[in-house]
DNA sequence: GCTGATCGTTCAGTCAACTGAACGCAATCC
DNA sequence: GGATTGCGTTCAGTTGACTGAACGATCAGC
């Protein structure tokens, strides 16, 4: 290491790719999915992914050939190629047609506002939103990322996971990711509310990465052997939220999941 | 579907790509999105694209390291990964979350069903949805595309382009793709379309997608001098729909229009 | 207007990725 | 049951992609 600021670890060292070219090119997509204004240089994304301008020069071009960015003067950007994709990912999957669909037709969750998402490592990824109360609106959009202990469909999703592992994520003294007074600070805290989630069978979250705002979530057990692990939740403000309202909402998210892991209904 | 899948020519015989693995990634990658099921295995995959088996294998073991696709046993699914890419590219657009703060307080759009789409080539990408019609329920989803004849903010954005390029685009006896009787069939019919749509500055369609529904779009003028051109459609029913409305919602889309237009209102 | 730095592109040499045939394996057909 | 078809993987040879330094262009500073 002559160099002394290493950006971050762009290389992966031990491992070869079979095709490198192709795992650089996904390292630029990443580059500019996580840099703050989305727009960079050749140069830029040069030093940041760590490898030659030239080299990037080329793969700049072919990514652009291929529409997934795009190139605006001197500035690359993510290209619109990747909401096709994204889109298609999302039209494949069944559930998410039957979730709206189920949204509508219910009779309490259709007026609340409710959401799918999908584990992925430490977060969750929001994969539709069904809005039916005019009063909520989510800051968050499809696709956005978030910590599983700061959401309720995150613990939920967690707490589908085999001891062994949550152990593993969450050892006691681990600190998590913190947004308001109320979010959870430790992996003890986590695990105690995961026993719990195991038992009553849904998560909850109180204020934990919204003051004022409460979820309620269930999993989806998982269709097939494969697949991703699927979680539903329903938001709602912490002014108005009964325990009454709550007991429904649960109900009716659990009949959704049990829908969605048993098709052809 | 635009192209219809020519197993004969899938590669490009006279354009060398610079960085030919990631071409080919990218091929893989449509031909995901294109396929029925999304489902497809690596000899599925290696015909379709025209590449190699052991070629393909490769560019599968690093489009799966890089989560840009999924395998499950088999086969193999777009990864969720492209969720994430897509969902950044929405996100970096100011425009996409002007167009939903404006649509949730306007007056008349605030109740309407409200769709901001892209152009891109012969056709419009839907970039974002505003759902404030309960009775409306659109079958298209964000990232689906639609053929410009057949649509009004297709039209309304194709209206906008150097005549010169709509000849090209559109000859007088091109054939249009038809959805129902109503579709339009040449491309002659169309230019007279556009013609009225440049005088009034605002596109209709009339049933010429789904039997029973009508919509109104109007064109974004570009933000800067790059950037995608823009478009803005409202949905309705035939059967409720009144001029009366119409001119409202006209009149409320070209103000979101001015104001995406001309940012830092 | 000149200097300096930074940016993106070009080019030839070298190394590594791609090819294609052969392999093991599983499911299918007769 | 045996044969056959199709799948995905392996491996060595050869072609083609990647590197890195030098080039011209652009912009900022004095």
């Amino acid at each position: 290491m002559a160099d002394s600021h290493a950006p971050a670890s762009p290389e992966k060292p031990g491992a070869a790719s079979p095709a490198p070219a192709v795992t650089r090119a996904a390292a630029v997509l990443d580059a500019l999915a996580a840099s703050a204004t989305g727009r960079l240089t050749l140069s830029d994304l040069s030093r940041e992914v760590g490898i030659p301008k030239s080299s990037t020069s080329n793969l700049l071009l072919a990514l652009e050939e291929a529409r997934l960015i795009s190139r605006q003067g001197a500035e690359f950007t993510l290209g619109r190629k990747l909401v096709e994709l994204g889109a298609a990912y999302l039209g494949r999957m069944d559930e998410v047609q039957e979730f709206y669909r189920y949204c509508e037709q219910a009779s309490v969750l259709s007026r609340e506002t409710v959401r799918i998402a999908m584990l992925d490592g430490a977060n969750v990824i929001y994969l539709a939103r069904y809005e039916g109360h005019p009063a909520v609106r989510l800051t968050s959009n499809i696709g956005d990322k978030m910590p599983v202990s700061l959401c309720a469909v995150g613990k939920a999703l967690v707490a589908r996971l085999n001891w062994h592992d949550i152990e593993e994520m969450f050892p006691d003294d681990a600190e998590l990711p913190v947004l308001t007074p109320k979010s959870l600070r430790t992996g003890a805290e986590l695990k105690a509310q995961l026993r719990e989630i195991r038992e009553q069978g849904f998560a909850f979250e109180d204020e934990e990465s919204t003051t004022g705002v409460v979820c309620l979530a269930v999993s989806v057990p998982t269709r097939g052997a494969h697949g991703p692990s699927l979680g539903l939740s329903v938001t709602a403000l912490e002014a108005t939220y009964t325990p009454e309202q709550g007991a429904q909402m649960v109900k009716e998210l659990q009949e959704l999941a049990h829908s969605l892991g048993n098709p052809m209904g």
